[in-house]
DNA sequence: AGCATTAATTAGCTTTTGTTAATTTTTTTA
DNA sequence: TAAAAAAATTAACAAAAGCTAATTAATGCT
């Protein structure tokens, strides 16, 4: 079932799309609820499900064969989620996505965009508008690991997105951050001795 | 001017687009040469233009306040090459393209791709082979980022492109891979002695 | 509320990186 | 091909990160 909002959210990205195409689209996409710590894809699958991010917040981790977890990817509202290795380039996945907090997603599935992309312009453009949002957030990560210290990168998170700190525990933000949770909480000490 | 090999790359993404189409984007397509050193996107220009590699190497970078380059994007044959902040999110870039050999490109507009695509779903699909060509390698950058050390990440980027560092110079690797030119002439030393 | 669990901080120590500058090697070019 | 310029390496030192483990703080649960 879809609510007020999400065919709002449809409707705005399905200008001159056929009437049998916007039929398919909607009957496929639910709004999915997932508790937080909840699983949402697991490693070794190929879904190829796709979550559009109405509230909440989640994360995708790898687990190392020492027991480590290492925080690769975080989204959260109005963001795109899913898994890239099976969406992209069909393979399993290689990452957990998990839900950190009560997740609200409206969920599709991109073979069935994809399939009427191929054939629907339009569609075509909300395919473009999900590889566009996660084009932006890669290009801006991989310009913080190059352009930024450990230190700045997540002065920078914390300017952009201040209420992450409060949403997402350090472990987790600093392997997202590409540092040890060790080293993020001697920054903190380090920013807060700064005045 | 079009070579052979233009026209087979044009022919496999223009499955089912129109002859009109067809012959505006062949009329706009352009082979382009850029010599070694020569720049290709200037910084604050809005340039559209997209070119496919056909041959040659070329990198973006940024011109640090105090002189300082910083690579932030390599690419080679096969790969696009654009200023992404004009094309995705239609700015001015804040990168310097340039070529570090001489380069042979197949150059197209971004903003007629665009224009075609939002009408034909055969274009849009190309659009998308662009999107995930970028996406793919800027995923790849952040999880080489995320997951491993500066070591392993000059290790990694020479067992996947093992003439990269015949055709790029070190302090250019070194900026590329989020670290010094010293530090980098370090790891080599440190892998060296390792046997 | 109290106990158990988990997260964050701190400490001690080692390794690596950044920085600056000097030296050596390589490349360019006149 | 010799001189000049640029790149790479090395050195010395300071700063920061990784690692392991202990301690403290926060959170979750019955």
């Amino acid at each position: 079932m879809l609510s007020q909002e999400d065919i709002q959210f449809y409707i705005s990205i399905l200008k001159g799309v056929n009437v049998i195409d916007i039929y398919r689209l909607f009957k496929t996409a639910k709004t999915k609820k997932i508790r937080a710590g909840e699983i949402y894809i697991h490693e070794g699958t190929a879904s190829t499900k796709m979550g559009h991010i109405k509230k909440g917040l989640m994360r995708a981790y790898q687990l190392k064969p020492n027991g480590d977890e290492i925080t690769i990817l975080l989204r959260w509202e109005s963001q795109f989620i899913g898994s890239y290795d099976t969406i992209m380039w069909q393979k399993p996945s290689r990452f957990i996505f998990q839900a950190l907090e009560d997740t609200t997603l409206t969920e599709t599935d991109y073979n069935l965009v994809q399939e009427m992309a191929d054939r629907n312009s339009s569609i075509g453009a909300y395919r473009s508008i999900f590889q566009v949002d996660m084009l932006k957030e890669a290009t801006d990560r991989i310009e913080s690991f190059v352009l930024l210290s450990p230190k700045e990168r997540y002065l920078k998170l914390i300017h952009e997105k201040p209420d992450i700190v409060n949403r997402v525990p350090d472990k987790y933000l600093s392997t997202y951050l590409g540092i040890t949770p060790v080293s993020l909480s001697r920054i903190r000490k380090r920013i807060a001795s700064e005045q």
